[in-house]
RNA sequence: GGCAGCGUAGCUCAGUUGGUGAGAGCGCCGGAUUCAUAACCCGGAGGUCGGCAGUUCAAAUCUGCCCGCUGCUACCA
């Protein structure tokens, strides 16, 4: 029996600077959903990587006195060491400045020149020579001699530019069709609801290459008419990312069914990635879901404003996996979210050393001080068992429903749920007085937690895959039984447990 | 300006088609306990459900207005 497939990606980072927390939130997001659907028995395909193209790099590396693509070498570093650092389990890195990316994408537009959607045109708007660069003329600010500038305060003058298009607006129908049935095509629903009414209201041909740089891939053919380069548009260069990760225009991991991007890029996504596709007569992602931003206490970070942080010394502060359980925990997937020292100290202290480290500290003490560290046997199950049971039952399957729906913190908020049973089992069952009384029974009420604790750590592991490790040793569970289709098989009787330790101490926020 | 959405305990939020006394988690306070990472377990305090006015036997839940906030309103990403 060959096992479903699930091909995930996070959007493509723009490697101009140092990544920062939001990079760090949407592959931690991604690689929770990539590693979930493993556990769950998928064959995973995960893409993540850089989008190198484009004007804002080629200005960037001129700036630094650099080729571009030496520029990018560099600048792409950072991105991967994040990752490394994270624990991302991504299948490819992709960059767009890969050989096959670049190939694939020319092929892509013949196929959609082929299909009569690209034609030559002229692009205008106010240009700005120094910027090299268009501006709405929203953007603009009149100078004293009367001269439009840019936000930069450069002079913008109107300017006529010869440029490919794609007819967009021949697609306005079929997406609407698409997100009419598929209204799931969009997540979550206020973006769905807002990338329908932006097609509705109607949609203008899109400018799919530029001239007045030449950082990106070419547009293939002869030369244009007018004798300049064409190089693609960088949002058709870097969607294509996706086919390229896929294997190909015929690639064996396409469509993808899901597409984790932030909220800003998701018209992109929505939009035109589905009538680039149609385009080119490619089937469609399942989902493109938009996530949130995280705004640092409450407030957006900016450079100007100083508050940038720096994901890779978040890690180092309080470790990986703490910090992934914080995001995954605290914020509602789909909407923005706050971070603070104080609530990652508050947020894992009271979920992970209070709740899941505790349990499994307290059960496994006993196992070994009492019982010489060997897995106890689990005897009939009373009423008291019961009722564990039957919380166990319903949080794991509000824990898959909320992770098969993206609704992440909802799935965390389910395990806490079974967490809080176990703990009450135990407590309820005192099995320290038992081991003065009862010590048959005492080691039942250990296996019973033992079990418990066993697989709320096995539906853990998307979130903390190293800590979670570490305990399932603990637990004596073995690596071949740590799989969902794993969860009803408990630790035989009879296995010598090594001895425990703890797996997340408590912090504190001047620690 | 137009369209969409939001405003519920200190904090983050749940609250189907209006109907028994308004909830959860965290934090806080008290009790109990000692297996455990001063953790766990039990209990408690805390809210005029943004404001005003309506509809209704009955509104956090519907309608109108007002106040505050957010997103979208395309080709820099």
């Amino acid at each position: 029996m060959t096992k479903p497939r699930f091909y995930v990606t996070t959007a493509i980072a723009y490697p101009n600077g140092r990544p920062h927390m939001g990079h760090a939130y949407e592959a931690i997001a991604t690689d929770v959903i990539a590693r979930f659907k493993r556990l769950d028995g998928f064959d995973v395909r995960f893409l993540t990587g850089t989008d190198e193209h484009g004007l804002k790099i080629d200005q960037a590396a001129r700036a630094a006195g650099k080729p571009p693509q030496s520029y990018v070498d560099e600048m792409v570093a950072p991105f991967r060491d994040l990752d490394e650092a994270l624990g991302i389990s991504f299948d490819r890195f992709i960059r767009t400045t890969d050989a096959d990316h670049k190939a694939l994408v020319q092929a892509l537009w013949q196929r959609m020149a082929a299909n009569g959607d690209l034609y030559l045109g002229r692009y205008e708007g106010w240009y700005s020579v120094r910027d090299e660069a268009y501006y709405d003329e929203g953007e603009l600010t009149t100078g004293e001699d009367g001269v439009k500038l840019s936000p930069q305060g450069t002079p913008v003058e109107w300017t006529v530019e010869e440029s490919w298009f794609f007819k967009l607006s021949a697609y306005q129908d079929r997406l609407l069709a698409l997100y009419d049935s598929q209204p799931d095509f969009i997540q979550p629903a206020s973006r769905f609801n807002e990338m329908r009414a932006f097609v509705a209201g109607g949609l203008s041909d899109l400018s799919v290459s530029r001239t007045s740089f030449t950082w990106g891939i070419p547009v293939p053919g002869d030369a244009s008419p007018d004798g300049k380069i064409h190089v693609m548009y960088v949002w058709l260069d870097a969607l294509a990312n996706y086919l390229t990760g896929a294997g190909g225009l015929d690639g064996e991991w396409w469509p993808a069914d899901l597409h984790v991007v932030g909220k800003d890029v998701v018209r992109f996504h929505a939009v035109y990635w589905p009538a680039f596709l149609m385009s080119a007569g490619l089937t469609l992602p399942k989902t493109v879901f938009g996530h949130g931003f995280l705004l640092n206490r409450g407030e957006k970070m900016s450079k100007s404003v100083g508050n940038v942080v720096d994901p890779a010394a978040m890690v180092e502060r309080f470790g990986v996996d703490r910090l992934r359980w914080f995001l995954c925990r605290e914020v509602a997937f789909g909407d923005d979210g706050s971070y603070s020292d104080e609530a990652i100290v508050e947020r894992t202290n009271a979920d992970l050393a209070n709740g899941i480290g505790n349990l499994a500290q307290r059960s496994l003490s006993m196992v070994a001080k009492n019982l010489g560290g060997v897995m106890p046997r689990r005897g009939e199950a009373g009423e008291s068992e019961l009722r564990l049971k039957n919380a166990f039952h319903t949080g794991t399957d509000a824990y898959l429903a909320a992770m098969n729906a993206l609704a992440l913190h909802k799935a965390l908020d389910a395990l806490m749920g079974m967490v809080t049973a176990a703990n009450g089992y135990f407590a309820e069952n005192a099995p320290w007085a038992l081991a003065k009384t009862d010590v048959a029974r005492m080691a039942e009420v250990l296996a019973a937690t033992l079990d418990a604790t066993r697989r709320i750590v096995i539906l853990a592991q998307p979130f903390m895959p190293g800590s979670t490790a570490a305990l399932l040793d603990q637990l004596g569970v073995a690596g071949d039984a740590r799989e969902i289709s794993g969860l009803n098989t408990p630790v035989e009787a009879g296995v010598q447990l090594p001895l425990p330790a703890g797996v997340f101490p408590r912090i504190t926020l001047d620690g």
